[in-house]
DNA sequence: CCCTATGCTGAACATCTGTTCAGTCCTGGC
DNA sequence: GCCAGGACTGAACAGATGTTCAGCATAGGG
């Protein structure tokens, strides 16, 4: 994933494919993403996409599978150190980081989990086990206090935390912000962070609350 | 929206192709059904269906139309009373409602909320508008603490709200329940009420937070 | 030089999509 | 009975899509 540094000319036509189809995927989703834009955005001809990659779902298969294997070796703990406790938040800035060098990524994985393919499903569901396992890390440390529903408020960190992502055109519609801009990420964590770290309705209990 | 109670032989040809039109927009969005798969469900040739509503676009858009006026007359609050507090509250526990009697209702609107299309963005903004109105409102009856960005918290809180519609093929796939059950919802519900009212890292500052 | 493998193309094909068109049938009004 | 308007259809059309096919160019090896 080093379009950026590389200019276009200098990668084989199969990386321009790749790289066309990824970009297209991601501003339009699978389904206006054609052959034919996937080939004229590459400069190549139709038939070379499905030479390369033998059929449509054979390119949209080898993005999905680039773009995981690519968040995997950048999100992933080194073998040692690391408190567990941050592991997911650690993940997060890692991924914003990346978000800021290759905007698209953003609006790939948000496409990606919001189309409902198996992908998503999945991947959604990894990223609420690690939630969970890490809030009850921090139970455990005495810094977070104890859940009634561990794994529903686990989810409810996620979407929080990756809402930016995952509801970013809504979010930047709503509150005016643009999340290209660090600052509107600083401004939705520092929120984030207020409403994890003092009750909204302190003199409520559960029961009371809105 | 009576299409549960009425049987589909008694509608007019126009109102067959407008219900089988919602149903196949909410099951596989817009892209995905086409003219002839309307005309399929609802009996009748693709050319009624282009005689009655002029294109695609236009059954597109009447279905559009006919949602958002039965939103608008079913959650909106009577002339008279109720807390300005719980505004945005009463109008989601009315729509919840909706949802279990027209459960396609739920994924229509997640569609039409995600899709990028301008009413769903406009939609979101004015709910967030409302969450925003009524955290004002218990700010000053002392029901709220004082948030230092009320807009960003405010659309957390509809974020949080409204995520089983949102995002409910995510959450049914990563926290094992089903939204067509009011189980799931209550089980929703409770987790948010906790977050709400005890900090989830009270011997944290903002600064501090995870 | 010849052969093979790879990269690549333009043209053509089969299928699908949204839409138009000409025509039939039915109903209600005069 | 006749006419007009509305409901409705099947066939056809034009354009778009994913894919196949035949062929050319280049490079490397024997």
């Amino acid at each position: 994933m080093s379009t950026q540094l590389t200019g276009p000319e200098d990668l084989t036509a199969k990386a321009r494919i790749r790289a066309a189809a990824f970009a297209l995927v991601a501003e339009r989703g699978v389904h206006s993403t054609t052959v034919r834009a996937i080939a004229q955005r590459a400069g190549v001809s139709p038939a070379l996409v499905i030479h390369h990659f033998g059929s449509k779902q054979g390119v949209i298969d080898a993005i999905s599978t680039w773009i995981v294997e690519y968040l995997h070796r950048n999100t992933r703990e080194p073998d040692r150190g690391g408190d567990p406790a941050q592991a997911l938040q650690r993940r997060l800035v890692r991924f914003e980081r990346m978000v800021a060098e290759v905007p698209l990524l953003g609006a790939y994985v948000r496409r990606m989990l919001l189309d409902g393919q198996p992908d998503g499903l999945d991947w959604f569901r990894r990223a609420v086990d690690l939630s969970a396992e890490e809030l009850a890390h921090r139970e455990r440390m005495g810094k977070a206090r104890p859940s009634t529903d561990l794994r529903a408020e686990a989810a409810m960190l996620f979407i929080l935390g990756f809402a930016p992502v995952l509801l970013g055109p809504l979010l930047e519609h709503a509150l005016d912000v643009d999340f290209d801009d660090e600052r509107s990420w600083t401004r939705w964590r520092d929120a984030e962070s207020e409403l994890l770290t003092s009750a909204l309705y302190p003199g409520a209990t559960a029961a009371d609350a809105p």
